[in-house]
DNA sequence: AGTTGTCATCGTATATTGACGATGAACGAT
DNA sequence: ATCGTTCATCGTCAATATACGATGACAACT
């Protein structure tokens, strides 16, 4: 998967605030990544296998979503051993909020 | 275009909500139609044309952009003799809020 | 009827996504 | 050192998205 563009089209530099907004919406723009940002919400805290086991995808699946939410800073991975445990970013989702209010 | 998709990958039926969010969140996902939502909220209606005037996008282009946002209605159209005038519906924005405030 | 202006749609080319199996890397336990 | 577990990454395929020119539809005006 490709870390969700960063470019805008062509000469849309346009408000970088434009971008960011966007950037964030596309990366929650997937049910099985909204049901993630929900598993972690919920449980705090996630180890990947446990997402695994709660959606319908393959592991290099949701680890591609995860991906996708890391690289846009809505979530973050700590490697616990062989593990990695993941939880929301609380200040990217406060940006979020705050980007969409001023919409 | 495609209107977004509907249908979440396979089983993941989920929570509609889940579906909803995602699909209104991947329409706001382009940062043309981010801009294209600026614009009708700053000027609180705003014809077809306008709107590709202040985009670096060709008109078919900006065409596509808003029947996304229509598809997901977040924008609405009326016909004004031979223009299209647009303007953001605000019900589908708070409903937005409201199921990203849910998170 | 013909012309013009405005917008949607079609057709199409390229790029990006989404999904998966297979493989690789890192760790803990044997 | 070898093995099993856990997760990321690679390679790949089908599906979707993005962008544009060209064309069509429709209203207003001559």
């Amino acid at each position: 998967m490709t870390p969700v563009r960063i470019t805008p089209p062509r000469g849309m530099g346009g408000k970088p605030s434009e971008t960011e907004l966007a950037q964030i919406a596309k990366a929650l723009g997937h049910p099985a990544r909204i049901a993630i940002m929900r598993l972690l919400i919920a449980r705090g805290e996630c180890v990947c296998g446990a997402i695994v086991d709660e959606l319908p995808l393959a592991q290099a699946t949701v680890s591609q979503h995860l991906k996708v939410l890391k690289d846009a800073g809505l979530v973050q991975g700590e490697i616990d051993g062989p593990r990695v445990c993941y939880c929301v970013n609380p200040a990217a989702v406060r940006r979020f909020k705050d980007l969409i209010g001023g919409l």
